[in-house]
Parts: structure tokens; sequence; C-alpha cells
DNA sequence: GTAACCGCTTTCCTTTAGGTAAGTACTGAC
DNA sequence: GTCAGTACTTACCTAAAGGAAAGCGGTTAC
């Protein structure tokens, strides 16, 4: 007798768009920083020095190398403005407010989380 | 005449919560596959290879990795069942349901990002 | 016996992420 | 001149992620 294998059945299929959906997702957004980036922006259009105070424990390579990727993937803008001295200010994209869903729903969640790890420590203790 | 600093606005405190938060639930759904895995596995329940096969492109090394990194924090259950040979069959947690909302838009979110990255495709040729 | 399947583990290796620290080119204040 | 601030870049390094391939201990099929 041979045995079921996995092609036999079709529940694969049903799952594999949305898989790719997500897989496509994560791969513009991976990373530690992109999403809070993106979030840091959208609140309100900032310069280099304020993203990285606001972002506690960025440093500012990586911080220059994020910033070139998103504004790469058109999630942000970097607009100079001719001041003595030039004032470089980053800006939000119209396209990175099609995040704010997937960037709220995450922040409902981390918040929710660490109550959960909050709790099941006070249990340990 | 001294500089307007970043300290005397107010503005990063409103950010500062939801920053946070988001940092925070990075932090244990980092990297490229926890996402992909958890929604596979609330879609079913799943054997070891059943998974592998349908997360093309996983290593059999990083996927039992994950797989224990995703018990350990209460996403999903390993259970033994002591058929001959035994079957393992991995099954989402209620806490891992939590997360349907954030999936579901991470989801939405993707495709329509596909459909724009084709968009400009064609442009450019 | 031999081969194949299951659920991994092990080894080896390359790539990437990310951190530290210093430096640079400019301007303005003192 | 010197110091501070802005917006970075560069060089160096470590740690972690992740891939390829083989192995392993068991069972079942032929």
């Amino acid at each position: 007798m041979k045995m079921i294998r996995n092609e036999d059945l079709p529940s694969h299929e049903e799952c594999a768009g949305s898989l790719k959906n997500v897989l496509d997702a994560l791969y513009v957004l991976n990373g530690k920083w992109k999403m809070a980036l993106i979030l840091c922006l959208v609140q309100s259009s900032k310069r280099f020095n304020e993203i990285q105070h606001e972002i506690t424990g960025i440093s500012s390579k990586v911080l220059a190398k994020e910033l070139k990727d998103l504004e790469l993937n058109d999630f942000i803008k970097r607009n100079v403005y001719p001041t003595t001295p030039v004032s470089i200010i980053y800006e939000a994209t119209e396209y990175s407010r099609t995040l704010k869903n997937v960037i709220g729903e995450l922040s409902a969640w981390g918040e929710q989380h660490r109550e959960r790890i909050k709790q099941s420590m006070r249990k340990q203790s």
C-alpha cells in the first residue's frame, strides 16, 4: 500500500495565495527598522538627527542605509531645502500611508503581546 | 541665538508609544519565515514535510529552527501521535490566532504591492 | 536486502545585518 | 582659530541568518 502523499490533497493551493502575498510584503519590509521608520515619518516629516534621536538604538550608518532603501522603494521622499545650512527633511509618501493598517495592527498586537509577556514574568517569580 | 532643539518639541512622545509597540512586535516576529509559517499552520495543522513542501525555499535546517522558536514563543504546538511510525503534527495555538489581523493586513498589502511593482515594470519596458 | 519515506541534525560555508568609532565637508557662533 | 552642529560616509568587525548536502535512526514496501 502506498502512503497518501501531500500532493494528493488540495489544501495547499488555498494557502499558497496569501502565503505568497505575505512573503512578498516581507521582502520589502524586512529588517529591524523599516516599519518603525515608516511609522515615525508618517506621523511627521523629520530630519536625520531627529529620526536618530527618536528611534533610539539605531546607528547613523544603519539609518542612512535604511533611508536610502526606503527612498528607492518609494516609501519616503528626501527633500533638500536651500537654507543655510541646507535642511534635509524626510517625509513619508502617499504610498507609505497604504501601510497604515498593517502598522496599526502590528502596533496593537505588539502592545498586548508586551502585556502578555509581563504577565508570564510575574507568574514565574 | 541658539538653534531650536528637537527636545523642545513634544511631538516625539506621541510617536514613542506605538513605535515601541511595533519594535516589540517585530522582536518576536523577525526573520523571513515566521509570519508565513504561522499563517501556514493557522490554515491547517501540518507535518514537517508538508510545511516544507508548502513554504517553497525553506531548508529543513531553518524550518526545524523556526518551528522550535515558534513553539518556545507559544505560537505553535508540536503533537506527537504514537502511530507506527510516529506522526508529528504541528498546530497553531490560540495565541497565534491573535495575529490574524496583522497577517491579514500584511497579505492584503503584499498583494496590491505586487500589482504595483508589475505596473511599474510594464512602464519601464 | 535494498530502497524510500519521515523528521529531523550536523557540518560547512557564504551572505547579510548591524554595531563602533572615526572621519569629512560644510556652516555658524564665539 | 576652535568648537559645535548637520548629514552623512568609511573602515572594521562580530553575530546571526540562511543555504547545500549529507547523515541518522527509525519504519515500511517490495
